[in-house]
DNA sequence: TGTACATCAGTGAACGCGCGTTCACTGATGTAC
DNA sequence: TGTACATCAGTGAACGCGCGTTCACTGATGTAC
């Protein structure tokens, strides 16, 4: 063979890697195969011999992309016991609104993917669901079942909504107090008895 | 004159009530200037008599249908004092989310918005503050100034989260009841005091 | 009142460009003899 | 050990198409004489 065992696979990871960066950074509508490819080091035409369709790579890199970010919060969850209140301030901090390119890709491409194939967004709700199991695990305890679902949801939203709002306003000010409202409502919905 | 006084505004505000719905329901990218035209009636070559660019219609439709969704929230409120209740039940029910292209634009185009031109973002932030004084206004009385501000971004935030969410997940009872949980979640949010 | 001309909203061909996708080809390597 | 061939990841030209934008033109009307 002309290259090692092992090339094809590491090739396809990195086109997927560049791609989840991409299309978080500028939407999947705004990123082309051959910029794409071009910068993954390669010419757009091999991007057939890895994947089907520009939609299957959507939906690969989309899963990679929030398989990464629900590491990260897993991990901001459990470092020195910081908990549910650990997550909310990684998720809703300054640096995570300005690198949407390594953040999180349902607020960066949630409106998007509503709109694309079924498949696609079979495969994110998938992990949409990862996202808010994740988020029960560290509601405090003693909180029945429905209601566990229920306030992780909420917390999803707001997190999701202040990120997305701190991205779009102008007013950096204005955007710094929306990160900071999302961590105080997202921790009181946590506290709140239904 | 070949047209009656005022025709050329009127077709103007057509092209722009289009623009409003495609944008909202397709995403600004993946709306062509010809087929916006063909759906005012008009051919594509007329549009720069109207506009000087794509951008220019996107901030002028956007801000048409922020406007116009904030007055239908400011009835939902008004209705039978429904207040902020009414308000946040409006914007959560299945019917807003089922027909996106009449909706909140912030809810299907803040992430898109935020990729665009300062300017189109600038216009984007205004409406978003007549929106938050909007849910200001309905909060209970006696809270003090910074709280209002502060509660309404994370109900607005918790808003627009949960629309995104029911409107991408393939389980349409996982969809119903993130609406749900959304209402609830603004209502205790209004309640709770800081 | 009748004719010539000015106006201008809208038309449609054309511009260069990038899109997603296909495909014949390249060329460095491993394998067969 | 040396040569011929098979493999296959990656190349780059080409496909039809739609993009945003420009522009010479049309043709129905209002105005001037």
């Amino acid at each position: 063979m002309r290259f090692e065992k092992g090339h094809k696979a590491a090739t396809k990871q990195r086109i997927i890697d560049v791609a989840a960066a991409k299309f978080r950074k500028e939407g999947v509508a705004a990123v082309g195969i051959a910029g794409l490819m071009a910068d993954a080091g390669l010419t757009h035409g091999g991007f057939y011999a890895h994947f089907n369709s520009k939609e299957d790579l959507v939906r690969e890199a989309m899963e990679a992309a929030l398989d990464s970010t629900r590491e990260r919060m897993d991990r901001a969850a459990s470092k020195d016991g910081a908990g549910l209140e650990g997550l909310v301030r990684r998720y809703l901090r300054p640096a995570h609104r300005d690198t949407p390119e390594q953040g999180c890709a349902i607020a960066s491409l949630a409106a998007e993917i509503a709109r694309h194939d079924i498949s696609t967004r079979a495969a994110f709700s998938e992990r949409v669901l990862a996202f808010l199991a994740q988020i029960a695990a560290q509601l405090p305890p003693g909180m029945p079942d429905e209601a566990q679902q229920s306030t992780a949801i909420s917390i999803l939203s707001v997190m999701l909504g202040a990120l997305q709002l701190s991205r779009v306003v102008t007013d950096s000010a204005l955007s710094d107090e929306i990160l900071a409202s999302g961590v105080d409502a997202a921790l009181r919905i946590a506290q709140t008895p239904q």
